[in-house]
DNA sequence: TTCGATGCAAAAAGTTTGCAGCGAA
DNA sequence: TTCGCTGCAAACTTTTTGCATCGAA
């Protein structure tokens, strides 16, 4: 089991405020993809003075920091998966609805060198794409 | 080298269209990712009678049928990018930009049936995250 | 001939920005 | 005390929808 998301923020030495603890709550508290709207609700039910405005700064903080994942959702809407860790997914082309899977032979995946173009590397997304039985 | 995006939707029966060849056209001729206002344009300089609302049908067929992949581009938009040999890709979590990459060991690659939840195979997008030298 | 594709205009959805005030460190 | 976080409202970008018409098969 990795290490709560909250504890690694506050080890990272990030600014804390009653608003980014919650929504670090939130998606900490959650292994489903959220939306920025569902994590507002979720967020204003312990505490009412978050605003989406904050929503949307702390997940790009948090994505930029590579402590969240940045997904495609079913429509335009992007959604938040703060469970980085040993998971990746299986997307319906189609409806694009979207689980998590553990596929096989990851531990193998690579990329070279060569391939960094100066980058540095925060982790791997696999996003496997299917047609769900519903499509 | 794999066939032709046209080529490959004839085959399929797709019923076609000046419009939706030229937009297949501009996709396939183009190894870059695309949103769709730049389709638009491109697709406007073979034929100026293509509309926005054209670009979008097609596009959401084409993601469907497994043609062509959807990506999360610099901000709101997304991108598009016609599935042609096995590539995949490295994405800055920070501004966003994404470039092609050639990844070692994809061939090991697999998702058990068991994690298949019903749903019918069509493609893996493997995605490395990282911070490009301009963030 | 038929049913799906097309384009327009309008609306919706989702995200970003500017700015003044507030509060964590 | 300071610098960064916050929230509101407005702007903006991107995508979707409704509907009448058109044309590929």
């Amino acid at each position: 089991m990795s290490t709560e998301l909250l504890e690694r923020l506050r080890t990272r030495g990030w600014r804390m405020t009653p608003q980014r603890r919650t929504i670090a709550e939130v998606l900490g508290g959650n292994h489903v993809h959220l939306t920025a709207e569902e994590i507002l609700d979720e967020a204003r039910a312990r505490l009412p003075e978050v605003s989406l405005t904050t929503v949307y700064n702390t997940l790009h903080e948090l994505v930029a920091m590579g402590e969240v994942r940045e997904l495609v959702g079913q429509r335009g809407s992007k959604r938040y998966d703060p469970n980085v860790e040993a998971h990746h997914h299986l997307r319906c082309v189609c409806c694009g609805r979207i689980l998590d899977v553990r596929p096989e032979g990851a531990e193998h995946l690579r990329l070279p060198e060569s391939e960094l173009h100066g980058h540095t590397l925060v982790g791997v997304d696999i996003v496997f794409e299917g047609r769900c039985s519903d499509c």
